[in-house]
DNA sequence: CATATGTCCTGAGAGC
DNA sequence: TGCTCTCAGGACATAT
């Protein structure tokens, strides 16, 4: 996610700009948008960072600017889809890149800029648990060991392992041959082992294909560019399907937690 | 405490 | 053709 972005490390902040549109309801911003700007100017990016689904900017004077993308948002150094779905630019001197842009079609992502302070409260260990492609088989075990919930639902949660998405919880379960439905605190050890490996190597993979861009078109990476992971699922959006892990059962979308799953009932049999 | 549900938002697509 | 309706889902607030 900040892949293509790390041009902005060592920059100043020359001006934050809003786009103004009639049309959109305006976006998630805190504080609110003078104070914003305000703040910003003339501060220096210093670093850059991914947390779990979040992109983190920190300034110089120790503040950070939290961007989350949540369905919709996007953040851009090249030009982005519509102009009329632009929520923000950074104007930056000083280095490689000049323009960061947040992009966002829907309204549903959100920026925050916050003390020091705050960012632990946000983003503290207690609201994001370790991320994905760092978290243990034990700490995975320990986390989830002894809830009733189904994995694909715990697995979504942010609190728990952070970094894992709807698309992604069912490509994991399907790699790793686990049922979605599957209460947690009825899985084995190794059960608990292939879940892990498989966050592993579904999202590094995902990853290398720089994302899913779904049918509606959204998801794009920092230079406007769509992904292609679309083109290897194995399960997502291919419901009715034949599988390709048996060759034999269709894929079936099933509703958990009001989000979609789709899993081979075959390959991913009980228990 | 653990788990479940309602809410936000826009645009695509279905149905008549 | 053009309208109305439903649906998509990440994180948070609120309810059970």
């Amino acid at each position: 996610m900040c892949r293509g972005i790390d041009g902005v490390i060592d920059t100043r902040i020359a001006k934050a700009e809003w786009p103004r549109n009639r049309r959109l309801k305006p976006s998630t911003v805190v504080p609110i948008r003078a104070a914003f700007s305000r703040r910003v100017k003339g501060r220096k990016i210093t670093a850059i960072q991914r947390m779990g689904k979040r992109i983190v900017l920190i300034l110089d004077d120790d503040w950070r600017i939290v961007f989350e993308p949540r369905m919709t948002g996007l953040a851009l150094v090249a030009n982005p889809p519509t102009d009329e779905h632009l929520r923000l630019s950074l104007h930056l001197r000083g280095g490689k890149v000049s323009l960061l842009m947040f992009w966002d079609r829907r309204g549903l992502s959100t920026l925050r800029l916050l003390s020091p302070e705050e960012f632990v409260k946000v983003l503290g260990p207690a609201r994001l648990g370790p991320d994905a492609l760092r978290i243990s088989v034990r700490q995975l075990r320990e986390t989830f060991g002894k809830s009733r919930r189904a994995i694909k639902v715990a697995l979504l949660d942010q609190r728990c392992v952070a970094g894992i998405g709807n698309l992604y919880a069912s490509e994991i379960l399907f790699e790793a041959k686990v049922d979605p439905r599957r209460r947690c605190d009825l899985l084995t050890a190794r059960q608990w082992s292939r879940i892990h490996t498989a966050i592993s190597s579904v999202l590094v993979e995902a990853v290398s294909y720089e994302g899913s861009t779904l049918s509606d078109g959204t998801y794009r990476n920092a230079l406007n560019q769509t992904g292609d992971y679309q083109n290897h699922h194995r399960v997502y959006d291919l419901a009715g399907q034949i599988c390709c892990g048996c060759e034999g059962d269709e894929i079936r979308r099933i509703v958990q937690a009001q989000r979609s799953t789709f899993f081979c009932p075959t390959c991913q049999r009980m228990p």
